[in-house]
DNA sequence: CTGAAAGCGCTTACAG
DNA sequence: CTGAAAGCGCTTACAG
């Protein structure tokens, strides 16, 4: 033990093997190993000389890759969203990142299977979301909880399994989640004011914000984004005059019918500000009408959207890097299962500001 | 070998080890090593048996973990990118994003060491990428090329090294760099003007381009930002009118001088584009001489930068995402040297746009 | 309370 | 041309 000081500063920031610990105080690599993860059964004089020399040479790290290969342990981790089509178009890009992040970690010890639920039937996410909390050899969960209730009705399943589950996109309160990763709502709702504040003409002030029934019932995050957009206007004079519309869309005929209305009301409005991906059915009617908005203002950089952005119908879209959300979502969990570090509770996405011009750059 | 298609169908999705296969193929795990890594020394036909099984168990993916176990290797890459002090604000975030990256890659058999050079000085860039040059014991090379001249000096010895070098941030041409990650200058004009257009006050439509003569000899980058910036608006009729003026900038105060002059000059402009981060001390000028303008962008959120966003004297930023920038080039470089990925010849970094309201939700 | 041994899956000399 | 053995660094029964 006498020559370890002399060791120690030779190797400088070369980190120690078990082994080499386990040689300079004399005991097996084994013992070495009990100490490190507190698994008991040692004589407390060993452990007191092996903590010291460990501090003396600077601590110790492990060699992950040996661990994770001596552990030969594969972590499971399931991931319930909501099914990519048509209907549902925002979450091409989170599948996309989730899939990236699959392959990925898929070489570092853990399995990751997607299950799809359908966004606007409650029953298929219960129904998936039960399916996944039977499976007895889980060791993490990525939900995207879009329905309360139901995911308050299993709470306590949750909770029991005891296993931790991250909030992906949705952020439910109330949970013990480890972790949530998405946009602040209410934030990005302040930031397509601010857009409107900046740049609407100053001889067509009036703004018409347009929240659409069946979605409003189907996301509580669209009621948040409406409130940020509201609450900058009150805290910022501006030339902006702001009302609000709340119309029906049961179909495409008849929401047109419905914006159509609402347009002759507001005769003199400049622009209109939608807290939901739906714009690009308004953008079309515009076109087909052949009305011209100076500023029109909508949520994700989905296709149709892309249409209208390059088509200058569409203005400004706020993008919540999609990708990078369901990306994120399972880069943590492997972080967190498999390096055993500590989240936070909370990971927010970016408030992008998409126009034509910067549509290209960005991975959605 | 009777038994290996009924064996198939019944591990599905399981991947085999060496050993397996070996077992499958009545041959010894180093002679399947052989096969897979095409090492010759096997006969023919045993070769062909090998590959044959292989293929009928739907292939062979190694197990990276015990991969890098066993050669216990680790490469060992050099980092070279301007110093981050007062007078380089920008690369603050590509730093904080190596360090991440290395924080990561450490673990699995990648040593990143960073070198500095001062921005404003090419013997230190010469300096310093000698240093790395020398080192026998490199495996590949990130770098910042912000001087074309003396990187093209030393594109020989690069390429005798025969180790894979990257570009991070100056997308310098006519060199076998593996890759590039950095921002479009030209495309993140064009968003810029874009944002007058979209912006500009139609009762001010004259708008300022400030080149600022010492930041021009330095970067290319500026140059082609500009030429996107009038390329937008020679493709696009528009109420705005561009002026251009060239600035020297030997100290604040002759800087403040010529920028007062040209406003003169300029009685009726409504806004002024920036090409580069010095718009601060242009922010500066207009606090202090109480003097307001419709839009005032420019470039990078540094924090003198964040300061005058906040008090509503910038009104957007052009962000390229430098932590990422900084993290992608050392993750890259990882699945390149230990997976043995193709990297694309660039990664575009998205083009930001940055306001008072989603300044804080950005990662910089 | 402690050590010796075997093993995770792959690689690499070495012997034949 | 091929196999047996040792090793990468850590973990985990097992024996004492």
């Amino acid at each position: 033990m006498k020559n370890v000081a002399i060791f120690v500063t030779y190797i400088k920031s070369y980190i120690l093997t078990i082994k080499e610990i386990a040689r300079l105080a004399d005991v097996s690599p084994g013992t070495v190993d009990r100490i490190l993860h507190n698994r008991g059964g040692v004589a407390e004089s060993t452990q007191k000389r092996v903590i010291e020399i460990i501090e003396q040479v600077g601590g110790f790290k492990p060699n992950v890759i040996a661990r994770n290969l001596a552990l030969n342990k594969i972590y499971h981790v399931a991931v319930l969203m909501p099914l990519f089509n048509a209907a549902s178009p925002f979450w091409e890009y989170p599948k996309k990142g989730v899939l990236k992040a699959i392959e990925e970690v898929s070489s570092y010890g853990m399995k990751v299977s997607i299950s799809y639920f359908d966004e606007f039937n409650v029953d298929s996410y219960s129904k998936e979301l039960d399916k996944i909390l039977k499976n007895k050899n889980l060791d993490g969960i990525i939900i995207a909880p879009h329905f309360v209730k139901e995911t308050q009705e299993r709470s306590d399943i949750l909770n029991k399994l005891n296993i931790p589950y991250l909030f992906l996109n949705v952020p439910l309160k109330g949970f013990n989640n480890i972790s949530f990763v998405g946009q602040d709502s209410f934030g990005s709702g302040r930031v397509a004011a601010q857009l409107f504040h900046i740049a609407q003409n100053i001889e067509k002030p009036r703004v018409l914000i347009i929240e659409v029934l069946e979605d409003f019932n189907n996301y509580y995050g669209l009621d948040q984004r409406v409130q940020g957009f509201m609450n900058f206007f009150s805290e910022n004079p501006s030339h902006v005059k702001v009302e609000k519309v709340r119309i029906p869309n049961k179909n495409i005929p008849q929401f047109h019918e419905s914006l159509g209305k609402s347009l002759e009301v507001y005769k003199d409005i400049g622009g209109m500000f939608f807290p939901s991906n739906i714009i690009d059915k308004a953008a079309q009617y515009l076109e087909v009408n052949n009305i011209k908005l100076d500023l029109m203002v909508g949520y994700d950089v989905t296709n149709e959207n892309k249409k209208f952005l390059n088509k200058d119908i569409i203005t400004f879209l706020i993008g919540q890097e999609p990708f990078q959300q369901g990306y994120k979502s399972v880069r943590l969990m492997f972080e967190h299962l498999v390096h055993g570090e500590d989240l936070n509770t909370v990971y927010m996405s970016p408030i992008h500001i998409i126009t034509k011009e910067n549509l290209e750059y960005h991975m959605h």
